[in-house]
DNA sequence: TTATATACTGTAATTATATACAGTATAAAT
DNA sequence: ATTTATACTGTATATAATTACAGTATATAA
């Protein structure tokens, strides 16, 4: 895809929105009118340049007949392959594979998926290659579910932080709670679990 | 919602269709072309006993000033939350809300998502409020997780076929099976679960 | 230096569109 | 028997909207 421009992008948006608000496009004078241009040409040249560079299509002739090629709602989250099991092991960000889902699936938005290894989190029902909807964020709350990096290893956990340390619980009796004190020379958050996806 | 006649859910159709194709609603001369109607106050009627009813909105002095009303309806997977005894799955009363998502999302494709309740198949990390992802099917194996209606109940179990009997195994240890026999007047398999969304 | 692209204003014409009004016909309801 | 709703045709018109054309200004590339 070609680059696109300040106001070109401007002008995208605003059709984007309109369409969101009203179920149709809007008209050159209403972009105008809602970036604050005088004159509808200015819309029509920016117009032009989006099709120009195929992000739109506009059906000569027709009111409101401008059409959004991109769909990029329905884009596609990577699924990344790692996440250690138990004792953490090393973390690769591996792109498996592409999945085509709404932004909104799962409530909030989210940035890519997590397969699952091991067991560490069975009793909270997340089995072995389940795929956990990840969103990169450092805002965590004491029970989240959390991908953390500890001495460049991932791992998927729940999170506690008590007055002195910071623990990653596993969900799984046969696996030991993981504390983040001195030995760890490297910790980080990495996201938070906001949904799971599994296919029998 | 008021009852549609045979025109106005052809003309709802075609708009809808039209909608699926541009990106934009058709004018009324556009419905009457694709309908065979001969004067654009045809389409202009329809249109106005469309929005009494409540389905669509008309936005006045506006060319292409149709929006649809249902939205929900018309794309995603429904989602199913407690089923009345009785009533077919998919009665509309039935549905909770609509998820927009990849047909392919779970591999196969599937008809709807049904809302867990209750504990009976914890152990297989199937969750109070999970959305299993249902295919409408009766080939089924032994072990695939069904959802079967036993006297107008509906229940998530998993299927085990043995010679002399169906049985609806639990994945928890404080539930027991089902045992498909002569006290069980009616019985069937609606769909299998195909896969399963958590939202956390 | 001379293009070339971006980024507009301002005006005007042509056409696209909504929408009113005047009818016709049929079936169902009151 | 009369009204009411559905289901149109056919014509006309005001206005909504596209779109061409003539400019202005600025920044960047050749």
């Amino acid at each position: 895809m070609k680059k696109i421009t300040t106001q070109q992008q401007k002008v995208l948006d605003c059709i984007e929105v309109y369409i969101k608000e009203t179920g149709f496009p809007p008209t050159r004078l209403e972009i105008c009118k809602e970036l604050g241009f005088k004159s509808p040409n200015a819309a029509e040249m920016h117009l032009r340049a989006l099709e120009k560079k195929g992000i739109i299509t506009i059906k000569s002739g027709s009111s409101r007949g401008i059409s959004l090629n991109n769909k990029s709602s329905l884009d596609g989250y990577p699924v990344i392959g790692l996440v250690a099991a138990g004792s953490p092991t090393l973390a690769e960000e591996n792109i498996e594979r592409n999945i085509n889902c709404d932004a909104a699936l799962f409530g909030s938005n989210f940035d890519y998926f997590l397969k699952v290894k091991g067991l560490s989190m069975i009793e909270a029902g997340i089995f072995e290659d389940d795929l956990v909807a990840i969103k990169k964020t450092t805002e965590i709350n004491n029970g989240d579910l959390v991908v953390a990096r500890i001495d460049d290893e991932v791992t998927l956990k729940h999170f506690y932080k008590t007055q002195n340390q910071i623990e990653l619980r596993p969900a799984n009796k046969d696996y030991s709670v993981i504390t983040v004190d001195d030995s760890v020379s490297h910790f980080e958050i990495e996201g938070k679990g906001v949904g799971l996806l599994r296919t029998h």
